[in-house]
DNA sequence: ACATTAATTGTGT
DNA sequence: ACACAATTAATGT
């Protein structure tokens, strides 16, 4: 073996790996000939608010965080995308080709399957298995964006922190992470001298350790 | 290794 | 929310 693998045969492996339950051949031998590999670098806005979709994402592995952004700039996050899944947005915007609602941003490195926007309408027409995926991304992610609402709406700022690395921790598989008090607060729209208050309460309680750039989870001690 | 600068964090009002 | 102090990280010399 020299070691030299084609695209397709990369894709055709990663779709094996991450999206078995796409599994009509047919469609596997469309995506394979129309998907190419990206990988995207921590930090990359992959769709942008008011921008038109070109291509479908398929993550294949990092996390993708999504949020809202109001006219004054602020921001909120909505939700995060792990491997195997796709965006719903993404995919409700390719249905009407109307601009996007949301900003998605590479929360760590992340790899995509990159597929052409319009095979999407195409597939669901023809293959179960894709209108399946597409379905169950929006049942996925109504009840996600529930659950957001319901901390927004009925959670003061303390429990939606914590939440909000609980959550962190889930989609990244660490329990530490690289981040600010202010990149924080702008995920959760509050202020960083509030987020800067409500980690130090946190770290008395014993949940977290701070130092500068950083923050870890510790495991959660017995009241 | 040291000094300078910039960013981050802490705290009182 | 704002102002400012204190601390720490990044950078250049």
């Amino acid at each position: 073996m020299d070691g030299f693998v084609t695209e397709q045969q990369q894709v055709e492996t990663l779709l094996r790996e991450r999206f078995p339950f796409l599994s009509e051949p047919d469609l596997q031998a469309e995506i394979i000939a129309q998907a190419t590999v990206r990988d995207i670098p921590e930090g990359t806005v992959i769709i942008d608010i008011g921008s038109y979709i070109h291509q479908i994402p398929l993550l294949v592995s990092g996390t993708i965080k999504v949020l809202r952004e109001d006219e004054q700039g602020n921001e909120l996050l909505l939700y995060y995308l792990n491997a195997s899944e796709t965006c719903a947005m993404t995919l409700s915007c390719c249905m009407k080709t109307e601009v996007s609602g949301v900003r998605a941003v590479a929360e760590e490195d992340i790899r995509i399957l990159a597929v052409p926007y319009r095979m999407m309408d195409i597939w669901m027409h023809k293959y179960q298995s894709w209108k399946n995926f597409v379905m169950q991304t929006f049942q996925l992610r109504f009840e996600e964006l529930l659950r957001t609402i319901d901390n927004i709406a009925f959670k003061k700022m303390d429990e939606r922190l914590l939440q909000y690395l609980l959550d962190k921790a889930e989609a990244t598989h660490r329990n530490d992470f690289h981040i600010t008090h202010h990149e924080i607060a702008q995920d959760l729209n509050s202020s960083r001298e509030v987020i800067s208050r409500l980690l130090k309460q946190l770290e008395r309680l014993g949940r977290i350790r701070l130092s500068r750039n950083h923050i870890e989870l510790l495991q959660d001690q017995p009241v």
